[in-house]
DNA sequence: GCGCCATGTGTCAACGTCAACATATGCGAC
DNA sequence: GTCGCATATGTTGACGTTGACACATGGCGC
């Protein structure tokens, strides 16, 4: 800086209001800055500069390792978005929901360079672990309700569930079988619940939930439990993996998928399009998803206040997985 | 600091020896001045210490958006290893190869305060941006070749195609069809070569590959041209993803696999193994690929030292999808 | 003609840490 | 006894930036 001041015959001073555009300067000695920093490859340096303010611009990311397709997505928006409002993203993986090694995620945490955080983790996860979130640093919560004390955004979970519902009910099923995701998952629990409120509003049964851990494998297994029972005619599973794993159940089995049992997804999986038959599922938008979420954080951040978070919507896609019951 | 060395007796320079255990230090000092630390809370300011040392003890890495599965879980294993080694890891997403983008990317690069940076881009899309690499930071590359330059990481892509396409002449079929990544790809590149010469050293025909994008709905628009040709009997794809998309395109058609086809995927997808029929496939290890590139960077970093970095092997994980011909 | 304000620029100090140097004590070797 | 060295601790200044303040200049209103 003091050499950017020297070549442009100015004080350091001047060259920081350039920089940052700040205060007045003359258009004439702005030029003569910008032509000596272009010259010399001038980049402030940031960590005088978070010194100096305090600020880092930075968010922190916390977010457990092997996460979902659509924690990955989420992820990656909120990348993009952190970016685009001139923000770095630090990340901090989570290897395990061991207690310590989520505790020892905000402790790195606290001594990381930045101004807020974006808690990517369900939120029943984090309670067992019983981990006291960082003070004085502005946290948004996504994929989770830890509502009242922190903004938290999230998808739509139960809209979801209550489509996927309705539309194998509207087919014509008599009810619909589920395969839950982990018990200790917010969202699988949203989805269960909504599945299950649908049922009951329209007076239906409401069969025994298979239990599952989000991935195909215990898709699969839940589908060797479902194709035992002859009076199964539609599932809602509660993610597109473990419905790959149920799909793989019944044909396996020489059972007709839509002709003989209609399966539906959650998520949105790019490539549930391709499996045969093509997966009818509720399409997420991790993405939205995301970048809410930074605005939200950097709202805070910037403005000290604090976003509406209103729920991010689903829509159904139907392919053809599913068909009115024989 | 300055608190914490007053409320144990000492100067701000014993509270830095401790911090940082260099230098000698007295045990009943050390002592005093750490619990001093733990009941202020104190935590070290990394922005002052980086404007003091130079080093930010954080690596950055540069990645597209919208990446493979393969890359997500390379980015997840660099996440972990980093933060093992005590380094914090800054994302700098890159929307698109537009050549702006990436130029940005790496523009955005310099304002931040990385150590290093790991670049998990595939070259043949970085040489077409023609993006000047930053002087002055170490850099690893991942998934590609720019190697001379710089240390670069990456999966053996030759051996695994080697091992899909032997499997299947292996089996008895007469020739092996393919369905490649992306043009611009340099992994893609790898595998469509070492198919070829794997087929050619055994002296067989060499069939007019079918191009993909890595995306299912490619796979699948390849196997409905594949489907038409009668003397296909087995198909290597060069992912999992585009073997998905064929396997639909050869049940759509009422085709068994692999009773009258064979089809072998790259990259050990987890879901792959759900599939009806369970997909044959070359398992990657992307997160031995990740761990590698972060302690050859740190290595680099830390001890000035250039490691060997050899190149991490797959196996071939034979399951239902593949068979004898008839 | 005087004061006021907008504009433009410079000086200084401070952010929290740590390397370098200075200082102090005690112990063993000659 | 005194010199040298290992051990233990304190003082000072600098890293690069920017906020606070000071100081200019010139135009406008009265």
């Amino acid at each position: 800086m003091e050499d950017v001041a020297r070549e442009a015959g100015v004080s350091g001073q001047t060259v920081s209001r350039v920089v940052n555009a700040r205060g007045y300067v003359g258009a004439a000695t702005r030029e003569r800055v910008e032509e000596a920093m272009q010259r010399l490859g001038y980049r402030p340096n940031s960590a005088a500069r978070a010194l100096r303010s305090g600020r880092f611009r930075t968010i922190g990311v916390v977010m457990f390792s092997f996460s979902s397709y659509g924690n990955q997505r989420t992820l990656d928006a909120i990348a993009v978005r952190a970016a685009g409002l001139g923000y770095a993203l630090t990340l901090i993986p989570v290897e395990s929901d061991a207690r310590d090694t989520v505790a020892g995620a905000f402790r790195r945490l606290e001594e990381h360079a930045v101004d807020g955080i974006i808690i990517v983790i369900e939120a029943h996860q984090l309670d067992e672990a019983d981990v006291e979130i960082p003070q004085g640093v502005p946290v948004v919560f996504v994929d989770s309700n830890r509502g009242a004390e922190h903004p938290f955004v999230d998808t739509d979970q139960a809209q979801g569930a209550r489509l996927a519902t309705e539309h194998l009910l509207d087919l014509g099923h008599e009810t619909v079988w589920h395969v839950t995701g982990p018990a200790r998952s917010y969202s699988a629990e949203r989805r269960r619940e909504a599945w299950q409120q649908t049922l009951e509003a329209r007076g239906l049964r409401v069969p025994e939930p298979l239990q599952g851990d989000w991935s195909a494998r215990s898709g699969y297994e839940a589908g060797l439990r479902l194709r035992e029972l002859d009076e199964v005619t539609a599932v809602f599973a509660a993610n597109d993996q473990m419905a790959i794993g149920v799909l793989r159940a019944f044909r396996e089995a020489g059972r007709d998928v839509p002709g003989e049992v209609s399966i539906v997804g959650f998520d949105g999986l790019p490539d549930a399009a391709q499996l045969w038959p093509p997966l009818t599922t509720v399409q997420q938008h991790p993405e939205r998803v995301g970048a809410l979420a930074v605005d939200v954080l950097v709202a805070e951040l910037d403005e000290g206040e604090r976003l509406e978070t209103p729920l991010v919507g689903t829509e159904l896609v139907v392919r053809g997985s599913t068909a009115p019951p024989r």
